[in-house]
DNA sequence: AATGAATGAGCATTCATTCAT
DNA sequence: TATGAATGAATGCTCATTCAT
């Protein structure tokens, strides 16, 4: 219990200090600070310094999963479900700038690193927006000839960019209603099965 | 002449050892080995180590944007022109790993860094796809009320994602064809104008 | 406690090894191995190398001053007292050979860089002996004409040159006890033969 | 001839750049620019960089010994011979900063790598004022029972270390002309006040 | 469990020196 | 003679990790 709570101040303050500095440029002790811990306390915690960059992804996926799950089952309308993912993530994303760059630049620069471990919980993450385009085949709304394993590439991507671009704070054109909206639009428009001409 | 050979000589060792280690972990010492000089020797041509990140984008990021921009000369069709964006990109990607490999990962681990830099030159390549939205409008071939700005990263993003897992080679289910079939169809038949139903 | 002690081991250790290898030929391992520690445990007492040096100077003149303050106290005549300091200043330079070479030769060698720093310090030390001389004149023992401000300077520099030449060991001609009354006598009573008053 | 030049131009740089930086913070490439040759030009005239500092001592110092002995052979009186040296000296001192500043702090830094070489023309130089003294004392005018060996190290040093403070602008209360009187005053007559004599 | 002082391997960068031209 | 591009050894400092307390 006790242990849990350091276990989980220390990923805290690491997700911070990550997304601040980066990976690289964190320090352990920058860390241990902003835990209010001493720099060993963590290696009681964690095997080294890699070791906590993979359980942040753990436990902030794990916890995005959660969320966006249940949102999900609240709603049966695959068309409407794959804008509740995009809602969710972005509205995660803007929200909680830390976890965003974390997830953004820590993702890809360690992702070799992590490569194995990491496609497990990442990948379960992606594979939401996999299930939803296949539940919408089953029920005749989303085209069957559209590959879910490249269609969730194309609107996790879609989305990811322009949470990057956010996180750079680099454009704050629009709302993230009015992207959202352009987004489905982009997207559903696409993938839905024309509806037939009435002759 | 021998010395502009040199820099590129450089600039080639060190977008494979990026690619390969991450910017953070290669050494100077790699990527003077890499390109068969001395370690000093890197110093007569670059300022410090970063400085070989940003000219290895610059250089990368340029040639991009020149073999993209001259394969859109030749063809008016803002449709195709889309396509050809994202079969230039792909195909530069799948082609080159090493570079694949910066643009993904460096890109982002060191966009806080390069920031300002940055955006001038990447941002010039993305922007193509904007162009070529606006053209598109112009000549009502993609609805007006598409936000170039936000289509655009909807784009990059989606070739981007794809891209990414490529080079992680976690994917090779799809060839580049059927790929690149699949984006253009989610994409293009969602910013499309709708052709107007004759009865 | 411990702290301090290792302060002080580094101290002395920098002082033996800045002596013999003067500043900037003296690596930091030299010193760490020295003072029987790690290279990264000087880190933690001082910022870098130059403040090694800061610290050696402080620590060392703090203790000449008090050595010498300490011997003027209980002497209070200005004629003695100059001897005294003479007395103190040379058998202090013999005794520690070290502590005479990182004066000589450092003291000069980094006087720019130190300049507004270091003359608090080692002012107040060379100070000591315009004191003595005002005093002296107070009591009408001085002269009133000599410029205190000079006549530091010349007996320091008579000093300091006398045991400069001994810390190179480049002459062993005369003993201390010599030296210093031939010093005394012609600082007190100069080198000229007096020429006879005429009653 | 031709070469000679480069030689002398070469040693004039590097003893404004010595004086500048120092030894240890010259650069090699410093002195090349200052005496506006290449690099490797330098090599050609010096086998190393403390080559050149020892040229530099050996030039300048030669130099001193040159106009100090062509004006003491006017004046045949050792009384106003030390005062000619007093007086040369530090006019040389003070019209020659970088000179100055060679002397002062790269004399000492380096002492013990010059030592065996530098003893030559360095004490020739000193030994001038050994040489007057014992003159004196030949004519009756300085006293018999002062030790030239010692008395050249005391007048010396006092001049010195006047010199090493101008060269750091630390003070500048007092001309020239009233410094030398001082000294010379000191030098001469000591400081104490005659006690009268009784007959 | 917790601490934080100590460790020491590791690396970017500099610069005296060389040598092909 | 003269050049200056190239070399590569050398080092101050950092920081992940350990371990005595």
């Amino acid at each position: 219990m006790k242990a849990q709570d350091k276990h989980i101040k220390i990923i805290n303050a690491a997700t911070k200090v990550f997304a601040k500095k980066g990976f690289f440029n964190a320090r352990i002790s920058d860390i241990a600070k902003e835990a209010k811990v001493a720099d060993g306390t963590i290696y009681l915690y964690f095997n080294n310094k890699f070791d906590i960059l993979i359980s942040v992804f753990e436990e902030e996926i794990s916890s995005m999963i959660e969320q966006v799950t249940n949102s999900l089952v609240l709603e049966p309308d695959p068309k409407l479900q794959l804008r509740i993912f995009a809602t969710k993530h972005l509205t995660m994303m803007k929200k909680n700038k830390n976890l965003a760059e974390v997830i953004q630049i820590e993702l890809r620069q360690s992702t070799k690193l992590i490569k194995d471990y990491r496609n497990n919980k990442f990948s379960e993450y992606i594979d939401i927006i996999s299930t939803i385009i296949k539940n919408g085949q089953a029920q005749n709304i989303y085209r069957a000839d559209i590959r879910p394993g490249i269609a969730k590439r194309a609107f996790f991507g879609a989305l990811d960019e322009i949470s990057r671009v956010w996180s750079l704070s680099l454009e704050t054109d629009y709302t993230v209603e009015e992207t959202i909206n352009q987004i489905m639009d982009i997207f559903l428009t696409g993938v839905l099965i024309p509806t037939p001409r009435t002759e």
